[in-house]
DNA sequence: TAAATATATTGTAGTGATTACAAATCGAAA
DNA sequence: TTTCGATTTGTAATCACTACAATATATTTA
């Protein structure tokens, strides 16, 4: 996705694009690390050095308002935010604090009791150890 | 469950029966709502005049530590607490604001991707409008 | 082009849930 | 009853996030 089709994108979305909102959306799609505010601030303060602090949280919460990104609260302290909005799972190792993300078949999930339940939102968050964390532990 | 019940479900976790403690959890047990720090010092503080909401902090700490309680992070703002420990899941109603339980089938998901990780914790919310928001708004 | 208007961005000062910590209190054992 | 460890309390601090007014930037209109 470069910077045309992003601008598309939030056009798209009834987002009007400014350069700042351009390169925090940039920086969601090229890095699927599930950051915080303050680690977009920091990467991208360099680049743009009149950046506030502000500024990154207006966007995205003008970015989940418009439904161009998803907010995950995943972790109880910082908020997390993914460009990916197609319905997938998170899976946060409790030990290296990485977020990963993982398939889940929605459908399969059975949710008696929610006759007549209009859903919008759904969040999936697994915690544990991951794949690698689990192999350094063993040695 | 009574107060007999009680003190050996929370021995049973190596969690001390004080009187606060029992309270709390009679507390968790006897109103399946989901409740927040707040509300649960609310709810018990003319019962139990003393009580601090530091205890109330405390105490829930200890118990989601000793898994005795799970806690729920459906809200951005606050936490709540759940003496259910069977897997299920929580529907937030964006109206009145009321948590719901509902079943899921875990092994449904497809979890695909996470291969050789080991889940401790699963949290599955769900958000929208709840059955009866929805008649009243159709009205 | 320039003035007028709207929108975006910034910086500072809050807010509110949660935690840290030390003092006070309680409770079990000797 | 005294002692010692655990529990509880109250206050102060923390920290992510928000409110808001001022400034800067972009867009529209004449």
């Amino acid at each position: 996705m470069d910077i045309k089709e992003i601008e598309k994108f939030l056009k798209f979305n009834q987002i009007k694009p400014s350069h700042h909102r351009l390169k925090i959306y940039e920086y969601l799609v090229k890095n699927k690390n599930h950051p915080t505010v303050d680690l977009i601030y920091k990467e991208l303060v360099d680049e743009i050095p009149t950046l506030s602090k502000t500024t990154v949280y207006n966007t995205l919460n003008l970015f989940v308002e418009k439904g161009a990104v998803q907010l995950i609260t995943i972790d109880e302290s910082e908020n997390r935010y993914d460009a990916d909005m197609s319905i997938h799972g998170h899976f946060k190792c409790k030990h290296c604090g990485k977020v990963y993300d993982f398939p889940v078949k929605f459908s399969a999930m059975d949710m008696g009791g929610l006759q007549n339940f209009q859903v919008e939102e759904n969040h999936i968050y697994l915690k544990g150890l991951c794949n690698e964390c689990q192999i350094k532990k063993e040695v």
